[in-house]
DNA sequence: TTCAACAATATTGTATACATTAAAGACCGA
DNA sequence: TCGGTCTTTAATGTATACAATATTGTTGAA
């Protein structure tokens, strides 16, 4: 993406992120314009974009809304998730070199000091090693297909806002998968590794709808 | 996608798959406007379509290159697609209605009518018969997340040219796992019907490396 | 009052001119 | 002759004017 197309697309993404651009609302270019201060062509293709990253839906002739998501579809892109990591984890512990299981660790080890440190959670700092650690696993896959595939789950706004409300020790149950998955990876034990990576997603997945849920009864009650 | 940008889209993926633009060629918007007869806006928004399915890579300031598939990367989607697919089969053993189930059917008994004829094979015929019955299960599934990812790995050109070279036995071989997958659908035997679907893919998956590879060392041998 | 057809308006789709950037080639010096 | 820098050129990136289309509102008749 160059440049003016890349501004567009941070602040639309940013808006809808932040839900200034609700679910199902119309995006209208003119407007688009404004907000970014590039011209429509670039704020077309920063909309294109979105819509392949799954953030908003075309309809032609009628333009792009902000895309909706329903719970039955949450729940089939964690399962997704669970069964495209769990691959992940399988075929890295083939491929994984002894460097990138000590950058794994290191990953572990940073969430582990910022948890045991006292004082506000930094859930930046968890969410971008989090980030970075399932990266380096899937770098070790050195699979473009499974890299493809899992770019167009993970990235959209659902779980951009998944580990928003976890709690201390919901993070540090998160971690310690991540360590468990190290364990394995460190004994290129792929079964092991997999068996592990699908409990920490679904737990996630626990965890996402519990708060979800919670979020839509709270907004019905208003 | 719009009139000007389907146009242009149909024409250019026609070429990449015809071969005219060859694996790694450079695609230039004043070539492909002359082609198309279209302008460039056009153009442009059908070459990031083809970039979102897969069919060129997109390098900032450089243009749009048709992509090129390693063997690595086929198996990789090849085995990809089997965990996929076996999934859809499951998930549609638990939601499938009668009507669907005839449809398959349906479209088994097509394609097997097809085969008992004497002639020449339709490849084009079971293609499209072979989509729309991994298209009626796809449909059953009721799964959003399922379907954009498998539309993402389906669709490239890589197995739009998978069956052109079966020979009539192993198009029967396929159309026999299709009455297999039929047939646990009507008992609703989800797993029955997501192994036998796994080893549909990896059949197809066998197949296409054999001709993949020969094609490969027929062109060496030039 | 309701429905339908039509007109007005706003939005997306398309074409094209201009700006910016990267690749290719020429030129000069060592 | 080789290497590097500058110039040239051709491509992509951006802006904007124009065309086609869908939506909205209005008017008319039943």
């Amino acid at each position: 993406m160059s440049k003016a197309t890349e501004k567009a697309y941070s602040l639309i993404r940013e808006n809808i992120l932040s839900g200034t651009f609700a679910p199902g609302a119309h995006l209208k270019e003119g407007e688009l314009v404004d907000l970014c201060g590039v011209s429509r062509t670039p704020v077309r293709d920063a909309l294109r974009q979105l819509a392949t990253d799954r953030y908003v839906v075309t309809r032609r002739n009628q333009g792009v809304f902000v895309n909706e998501w329903s719970v039955e579809d949450i729940k089939d892109i964690f399962e997704l998730r669970a069964i495209l990591e769990s691959m992940v984890a399988e075929r890295a512990a083939t491929h994984i070199t002894d460097t990138q299981v000590q950058e794994l660790g290191e990953t572990h080890q940073a969430i582990q000091a910022m948890l045991d440190e006292n004082g506000p959670l930094k859930v930046d700092f968890f969410l971008e090693q989090n980030k970075r650690f399932h990266a380096i696993l899937l770098e070790a896959t050195r699979s473009r297909a499974l890299a493809d595939s899992l770019s167009q789950i993970v990235q959209p706004p659902l779980i951009a806002q998944t580990a928003r409300q976890y709690s201390r020790q919901e993070l540090q149950n998160s971690n310690d998968h991540h360590r468990d998955i190290v364990t394995a990876l460190e004994v290129r034990d792929g079964a092991l590794a997999a068996s592990v990576m699908k409990i920490h997603i679904i737990s996630a997945q626990r965890k996402f709808m519990n708060s979800y849920v919670a979020d839509d009864t709270a907004e019905a009650a208003e």
